[in-house]
DNA sequence: CTCGGGAGTTGCACGGTGCGCGACGAAGAC
DNA sequence: GTCTTCGTCGCGCACCGTGCAACTCCCGAG
């Protein structure tokens, strides 16, 4: 009874399947997808030509294995695009990169994954490599934790329900000691995150809230631990959520009491 | 019989007509997109429902459209991180931006278009709106330019056999013109535009190899017509070429001798 | 060289499934 | 109140997508 539910256009769905699972594997082949989808090797041809055709696919020139094509990235720039959080949100990142002089990122729910729609790498950041579109889990990241202690109730049990994977020492795969950060996250307005998605990277957040109050994105600030000490998050913290207000203002969200002493 | 190759999944490709719809149109209703696609409203409520349970779109909570998902962008991360020329080519793209302080972008061509797949904006932009993911034209682009150049004849020759829509007054609609103009690209190695695809911007390009010697991007700087001036262009064509070569050797490409005088 | 195996595509016939139709409930407009 | 528009849900038929198998390439082994 969980994925009982929506239309059930069988070979959209295979399409989207066979997107992720290219995803996931970088690049495939036409048998080797059709075993993976559990379809006849013809289905899974002819299901890859055609979104090839569109644009969604293409295939290597050399392998003939198929990848994800450039149509995506022009979907996915429509979407952005479609959203103002981005267009209203970059400024404010920028001067806060600036301050904290460490990486900072906007980060969205979706599905049972945070995907960074934006990204500012701070000035002392040595490699710079790309987050955006990046999918990361929610329990274990200071982006992910504001957005799940946000979230309906509902939607929240939903999620820690599920087995909490463990991809670093220090993260958290017991569901009552998220439960109770969570509810802290909502008592203090941002999350930390330290060395729990990978060793020596600590992380805070806050949330930002659209017009209507309600939260749909959060804003990281992220460096590694020896300059982001356990000592500095609450100082890199109100940075977090001083830019998180910023930007919920502009999308019009006007701050109404709160249960803050 | 050009779009009778491929597969023919009429609902995968109805599928993906809707996304770009929806890409269009920012949000539909589902009458609305039924209309479009000329199906019956039904029909389209059971394709956007099982689109909508796999991330690519979502719903607005408040009016009950459809608009474009995070699932898009979640695999459109995959889409370019499974590509390295972006990984290669971001250092690169920066310090040209640094040298020229105006706009570098990174497009590759997809269908009829390009599509930004990187973007650095120079210190002396004052507005920075992401490129990434938008989609322009091929033939009033510096960008464009580079990559119909260097396509296949016959590919070129598809794509110049199609109508050139005029976005700006000096915009090349004249097919002949614009043949002249990329001969001249391939001799030269850079492309220009000026006020073409609209006004008061001016933009410079050179084509990136990958390593078996296909031009698979392009790398350009673009700026305000008053401090590119058409006297300025060809120095910024050097620093753009200087890159992409950078970028090209970075992806394995090996300079072999070429018609260069 | 031949032979075997795996990958990818195409024609064909059948059966399941996605299609349009119409009905229904809900939410405005007036 | 009526009337319209929207979105969802059953239903039955036609049609489309599926699996099968045959085919062509392309390697690599022997």
């Amino acid at each position: 009874m969980r994925d009982e539910d929506g239309g059930n256009l069988r070979s959209v769905r295979r399409a989207v399947t066979a997107l992720e699972l290219i995803a996931e594997a970088g690049e495939l082949g036409v048998s080797e997808l059709g075993r993976r989808l559990d379809v006849h090797k013809a289905t899974a041809s002819r299901l890859v030509s055609t979104l090839a055709e569109r644009g969604l696919l293409e295939r290597d020139p050399v392998n003939e294995r198929y990848r994800l094509g450039f149509g995506l990235v022009r979907l996915a720039g429509a979407a952005m695009a479609g959203l103002d959080i981005v267009r209203e949100a970059h400024p404010v990142l920028e001067s806060l990169a600036e301050r904290t002089r460490e990486t900072v990122n906007l980060g969205v729910i979706s599905g049972d994954s945070v995907v960074y729609i934006d990204q500012v790498t701070g000035t002392r950041s040595v490699v710079a490599v790309s987050w955006i579109g990046r999918r990361t889990p929610l329990h274990c990241t200071s982006n992910g934790k504001v957005l799940l202690a946000f979230e309906p109730r509902e939607d929240r049990e939903r999620h820690l329900a599920e087995p909490l994977e463990r991809l670093a020492e220090r993260t958290i795969v017991d569901p009552a000691v998220l439960r109770t950060q969570l509810d802290e996250v909502v008592r203090t307005g941002y999350a930390q995150t330290i060395e729990e998605l990978e060793e020596g990277l600590n992380a805070v957040a806050a949330p930002v809230r659209q017009a209507d109050g309600r939260v749909v994105a959060a804003t990281s600030v992220s460096g590694p631990a020896f300059r982001m000490r356990g000592i500095d998050l609450p100082r890199m913290a109100r940075f977090a959520m001083e830019a998180a207000d910023a930007i919920s203002h502009r999308l019009g969200y006007v701050e109404r009491a709160r249960n803050v002493g």
